[in-house]
DNA sequence: AATATAATTGACTTTTACGTAAGAGTTTTC
DNA sequence: GAAAACTCTTACGTAAAAGTCAATTATATT
């Protein structure tokens, strides 16, 4: 595994913008060292805009994106705090599920669509 | 099953606002019919919106949303549109696997997350 | 009839998530 | 050593999806 990535090896292989990585750091979700000015982005950095296109994804805005990395880098911490990441991954949870559903859902009415058509399609070659 | 909603009737069932409805009105996804000026939703109204609003949940924007909608209603037609709609079908379900791929993963690492505090939990019981 | 309550259109504003351009420095490649 | 490629910062621009506000107009209630 490399060291260190530079930000236009990480634009090509996720096919985003310089703009969009320096927009990420600006946001707080990925901390580049530097050599000189110049940013070197490293393994677990190259992890994070993973987990943040995935989030992206799903249609969790960068705040959402955030909260959810956060809980990902949580352990130490004292129970009234521990508690409350547990809370936040129950919720997330809930809201993962009901997004998950919504596939289900869509997935389904596809299929039907998609019935449909082949159906229209069958009867058209045997009127014709 | 009514036969007629008002705007605020369904802004209350949803949580949604009248300008968002107005808005979903001027996209083209909904056609609520009118008595004088005042809109009058009809059941069909209703089941595009629970659409829009799963659409929305899963991270499409109004244009994709629009996109899926159309599908639903296309049947008759022939057979090279009826095959476009089946590529559609199969390319939007490429999409929605990958979403679903996306939130299993994310599942499994809340799931870690959870254990981590859990663990942390455990510990700091036995060490005070 | 008077007063809420609800609806309308139109226009301007806001937030998010970048795009784009300017101007300058650095490193690579030919 | 000059051009090409890459990097930086700063700053203004933009598209999407509404929010907000104003000025009217209906409808409903008391």
């Amino acid at each position: 595994m490399k060291d260190f990535y530079t930000i236009t090896e990480l634009t090509r292989e996720f096919d985003i913008s310089t703009r969009t990585l320096r927009f990420y750091e600006d946001e707080g979700l990925v901390k580049p060292v530097r050599r000189g000015r110049t940013r070197l982005f490293r393994p677990s950095d190259r992890v994070l805009i993973k987990q943040i296109l995935r989030g992206k994804r799903l249609g969790f805005s960068i705040a959402e994106i955030r909260d959810i990395i956060e809980m990902y880098k949580s352990p130490p911490g004292e129970a009234g705090q521990l508690n409350k990441i547990i809370d936040g991954v129950e919720s997330k949870r809930v809201e993962l599920r009901q997004k998950r559903k919504d596939i289900e859902d869509t997935l389904a009415e596809l299929d039907q669509v998609e019935d449909a058509c082949m159906n229209r399609l069958a009867e058209l070659r045997v009127t014709s």
